[in-house]
DNA sequence: ATCTTGACTTGCC
DNA sequence: CGGCAAGCCAAGA
């Protein structure tokens, strides 16, 4: 039996990040409460609902998926859909694209501090 | 039933 | 710096 619960997070957080923004395989794990399963993140999402906007999940170095549909040209293709650009070597900024969830859905997801200390440490700096 | 593989990431040697 | 195993979850062989 397939772990549906882990599925239905993943499911639930992806389905959270705008359009226009991205987020890593790392912080789906992270937000789900499971900071090492970045792996099954990546399964589910080549296995996972179609209407889930998987585009927006790219690897740590905002690096596309030579496994989505169409290959990393057709990920390219649905971020520019969404306004993001994509530079030469099939990479989005993450500097600038990078979604974080609010405080406010963040203590809604009820995460341990383990989980919290692994978002926190890749938070951007702001001055 | 076991082994490999993968849209991943991290830490250790 | 580079390779490698571990931690995740499940399909395909």
């Amino acid at each position: 039996m397939p772990d549906q619960a882990f599925q239905a997070k993943v499911t639930e957080i992806v389905r959270l990040i705008p359009r226009g923004r991205v987020v890593t395989y790392g912080q789906v794990a992270a937000l789900v409460g499971l900071p090492r399963a970045a792996r099954a993140v990546g399964w589910t999402a080549r296995w996972g609902d179609l209407k889930v906007p998987w585009q927006r999940v790219v690897n740590r170095f905002g690096r596309l998926a030579a496994g989505y549909p169409g290959g990393r040209a057709g990920h390219a293709a649905a971020l520019q859909e969404e306004g993001i650009e994509i530079t030469g070597d099939w990479t989005v900024d993450l500097d600038r694209y990078q979604w974080f969830p609010d405080d406010k859905t963040l203590q809604k997801l009820q995460l341990d501090p383990e989980a919290l200390e692994w978002l926190g440490r890749r938070l951007p700096y702001r001055p």
